[in-house]
DNA sequence: CGGGTAAGATTGACAGTGTTCAATTTACTG
DNA sequence: CAGTAAATTGAACACTGTCAATCTTACCCG
């Protein structure tokens, strides 16, 4: 039969170790090959083959670690907010703050033409994971009454508008004089008072 | 001294054969190689070298072309339309339409992480004249009274509105029964009602 | 028509990539 | 210590972008 198995706890331990010094690379430059992760490892260019499927598996495991830490950072954010509108405002806030604070970590969750998680269902979960926030933050403010609209697509307005911000920011796209963190604000006030919201 | 010149009109033609057909390439595949343009073009790998500096350079001309492809189809499809509220929805929706009928160029224009513009003045200038598009549909809303906005900020928002929506769209981010097409005009009006616009 | 010249395209090579597989080292158990 | 299972490695293949040196083509001038 094929190579022998390997130890639940090594696997487990091999992939958090290489996801981190993935992290710390992609900080660096935003093309990592396997073998650079590997002599980063001080491993040999295959060993990271018995660990993961392939690169791409690799790379969408790292994928989904930020997926988690984004969604972390959002909820720990949210935590001391009670006023739901607030609140709203500042899950874009943390949003934006989270893409230009680590945009390598950005690049990897959001990047067009990137495999499609759909072929990993844990790394999908992961980024429903995070989306779940938004939806929680915006299905409070609808249900305090402060804002009438359907939750569901409300919050895909504002995290589309969030998002597009910050895209095109992190792309360099914004006209001189025109930077994501002055236009986070004002898109989220302008979508919550086109659905009834009074500041 | 280096090689010889090559004749204006040669190297026009092959810069355009070059790129007609790596954007039929691309319409396949996300991902292509010189050597893979090369042999569709029927030329040695090393060919292109001639013609361009490098795959970067060769693929931001590609780019500048779906810049320019993009701007002609907005202004066309622009040009019937009278109502200044209309032509903003009208060429929101453009935008919406291009990305969903050529995927391949969209990503090409806006991928995260791919070379910036800037190194590149012809195609930092053929995506602003995508952006003028949009910036002139905007400011003749604001002139024509219908919205009170100052019109670079209306403008950014009303941009990163619906490119976020169809990034999100486009990487499959959209739940299930929220597609792009539902919500590029929700959000249009959203961000002209909270302008002051009264339908 | 013949030969020289310059434009244009090609071959060969180098370093680096993802990936596979056989061979080798390490670690642990009886 | 011996033997076996686990873990790692090295060599190899088909690719990639890129450069230098070489070859082929076409044309102009005497």
């Amino acid at each position: 039969m094929g190579r022998p198995a390997l130890s639940a706890a090594g696997l487990q331990a091999f992939r958090a170790r290489a996801i981190d010094v993935a992290l710390t690379l992609f900080a660096r430059e935003p093309d990592v090959s396997l073998r650079q992760l590997a002599k980063a490892m001080g491993v040999s260019p295959t060993t990271p083959y018995r660990y993961f499927e392939s690169k791409e598996e690799l790379f969408m495991a790292v994928r989904a670690e930020c997926y988690a830490r984004f969604a972390t950072q959002l909820r720990a954010r949210l935590k001391p907010i009670e006023d739901p509108i607030e609140r709203v405002h500042e899950v874009a806030r943390g949003y934006h703050e989270h893409a230009a604070t680590h945009p390598s970590e950005f690049g990897l969750m959001f990047q067009l033409g990137q495999p499609d998680p759909g072929a990993y269902p844990w790394a999908h979960r992961a980024g429903i994971d995070a989306w779940q926030v938004v939806l929680d933050a915006v299905e409070g403010a609808v249900l305090s009454g402060a804002v009438q609209a359907d939750v569901l697509e409300l919050a895909h307005l504002l995290w589309s508008g969030v998002h597009g911000i910050v895209s095109l920011s992190m792309s360099s796209r914004l006209s001189v004089g025109k930077s994501a963190a002055d236009l986070v604000d004002p898109m989220v006030s302008a979508l919550m008072r086109a659905h009834g919201w009074c500041p």
